[in-house]
DNA sequence: CTGAAAGCGCTTACAG
DNA sequence: CTGAAAGCGCTTACAG
């Protein structure tokens, strides 16, 4: 996020101004049915196209109501509506400016656009104290269902609108004493993945740099490294582990720190965009992208451009996204069997940093 | 975007769930009312802090509405309530998982947040139907106020909207024919600065590698271009100008093209963050990253870690979602003086790939 | 095919 | 300090 200096400059624009005394209030149905020479209710039907209004009726109807520029109010007909359905969601992320967030945000509004819902995002930021205050907010504006990246370690919060049947969907991380649908990656697999690559090309001393440690995500990761390890009889030393990097700047700080102890890492896992990011800054600052690997997990934009590309754990995020929506509707739709528990498995995408070989690589190429 | 092998595997969790006998209709304030043995009124007193209950009905209210978790309907409460206040606004963006996007909505989300004010998010994808379907579903949810990122030629299908007095700010782009608050970016200063900069590093044939010709901010941009070139007497060649590109691949396509003409250009300006990002690809396919100097407009995450690092010009985002904020904000609260306008000026941020040298470089360094 | 009455969950405008 | 009545803009459940 560029932060220009902020000197934005006022003018104003052009003469003419909606007139005030042309400020009008806002036409209802009561409006438009006493425009149109008919009752509330045949206006009703007209607008929800209803069947069973006469020609001639419909037509002076709907005559009225484009003269009058009258917009249903969708929150009024929903007080009354038996299904009582206000077509928005709610989705609580991460943070809507990061862009995993954005990702799932986008694959999630695909599938709400398709049934003419809105959605309500907002940033959690890692506060477990707005993750219960924004639930609230969107309990209160009557939302039709919840898809929720939660940072919270107790979604018990949640047992009394779970039971009133709002319909609920845990994406990324999965939630804590409460049953509900959840929509996860495979992230300790996929962590698995790549430090098991890194040792085939052949490194033994692996540097791990991860996120806050009671994150889920980080937990399992650091897991699947630990695996890895353990699996190829490699031990595990903390001297070259970090956990509690939420920032490019602090990974860059940290593996700084790394390399420059004695008996550095030949090569460094990286939990999380922002980690692998700040990691290549620290490589390249310290001369050393050439020759020590680098594995990330989660996608970079341009990690093409990068010198050498990058090779990253990424998941499906769109296929997340959607799996979460449809799950929501379904539940929206009255589906009520038992809770869903789907596991996105990752994909490594090979691209350079990942091969730079280690000091005990064997055979060709 | 990772689109990662979609084989989602699906598996029942957990053996309990939530009884079904168990499933309960929300309470009501008349719930709370009949529990605590008061009338509605009182209740609504006690929800609303209203001054003017005694502690003792206080008491009984509170232990009444925890009892049942009450949870406001705020939706039902706007209805009669003479402010009508939604406590949400509308957004419209171009895509909310582009990276612009995504740090104009937090901004707009962080002055929203202070106010208890939720967002309603949506992406229109340079779709003008959907521009126009979208504001009428954000109307008829009847949110606070609305911000638009617009995309259609023509916004007096919202001047129904305005004249109800619905507050609306215009980003990044501004309305036609309509008069309303704006704010906007200095694309056209912003470009002529990138290229001035690219003639004084000794460039005279730079190439313009630009977004739809209809977008507002590819035209400034474009201006801004013809006006540095103008300026330092270089002619225009309609060669090396393209327009119309709308993502990496085709920006790729075109500069690859570009430079394998006859008398290609020395370096490139390129008009929005896909087409830079594609730029480089193409530079780095062809092998002439270091020797075709290139300035992108809008900032790239890790410009920093790509061979060179990206010179660009930077908007400031997050004060021009902030100002939107802001000025919507005071609308809400009754402002009604004349439209204004804000152009927040942007930043030429160098690293290197704008800085290598052309063939007419005088002078030192 | 059409409409008058009641009600959704809450607040307003009053009266006690 | 407390509450009964009316009403927000619409739909439901009826009756004609």
């Amino acid at each position: 996020m560029p932060q220009g200096a902020l000197t934005g400059t006022s003018a104003q624009v052009k003469g003419w101004l909606v007139d005030i005394d042309d400020v009008r209030p806002r036409p209802t149905m009561r409006d438009v049915a006493a425009l149109a020479g008919v009752s509330l209710k045949t206006v009703s039907r007209v607008v929800n196209s209803e069947a069973g209004v006469s020609p001639e009726l419909e037509g002076k109807v709907k005559a009225a109501a484009l003269q009058l520029d009258y917009q249903p109010n969708l929150t009024a007909s929903n007080l009354r509506r038996s299904d009582g359905r206000s077509r928005s969601i709610g989705l609580l992320l991460e943070n809507v400016a990061n862009p995993f967030s954005g990702a799932l945000h986008r694959a999630i509004e695909e599938v709400a656009r398709k049934r003419d819902v809105l959605v309500l995002a907002a940033s959690l930021d890692e506060d477990e104290a707005r993750e219960r205050e924004l639930a609230r907010a969107l309990v209160s504006r009557r939302v039709d269902g919840l898809i929720i990246m939660p940072v919270a370690d107790d979604q018990s919060y949640l047992l009394t609108e779970r039971r009133t049947g709002t319909p609920m969907v845990f994406v990324d991380r999965p939630p804590s004493h409460l049953d509900a649908d959840t929509v996860l990656a495979g992230n300790s697999d996929g962590a698995q993945v790549a430090v098991e690559h890194l040792i085939e090309q052949g490194h033994r001393r692996i540097a791990y740099l991860g996120d806050d440690g009671w994150i889920s995500t980080a937990v399992e990761r650091h897991e699947g490294y630990v695996t890895a390890l353990r699996q190829s009889g490699l031990t595990y030393d903390a001297a070259i582990v970090r956990h509690g990097l939420r920032t490019s700047e602090s990974a860059f700080t940290a593996l700084n720190e790394i390399l420059t102890q004695p008996n550095p890492p030949t090569a460094v896992f990286a939990s999380q965009n922002f980690v692998t990011i700040g990691a290549c800054q620290s490589l390249h600052m310290l001369g050393l992208h050439h020759s020590v690997a680098l594995v990330g997990f989660d996608e970079i934009a341009t990690s093409d451009m990068v010198e050498p590309a990058l090779t990253l754990v990424v998941q499906d995020i769109e296929g997340m996204g959607t799996k979460a929506a449809e799950l929501l509707f379904s539940r929206i739709d009255g589906e009520d069997n038992v809770s869903q528990r789907c596991v996105f498995p990752t994909r490594l995408v090979v691209r350079g940093s990942g091969e730079i070989p280690g000091p005990y690589r064997v055979g060709l190429n």
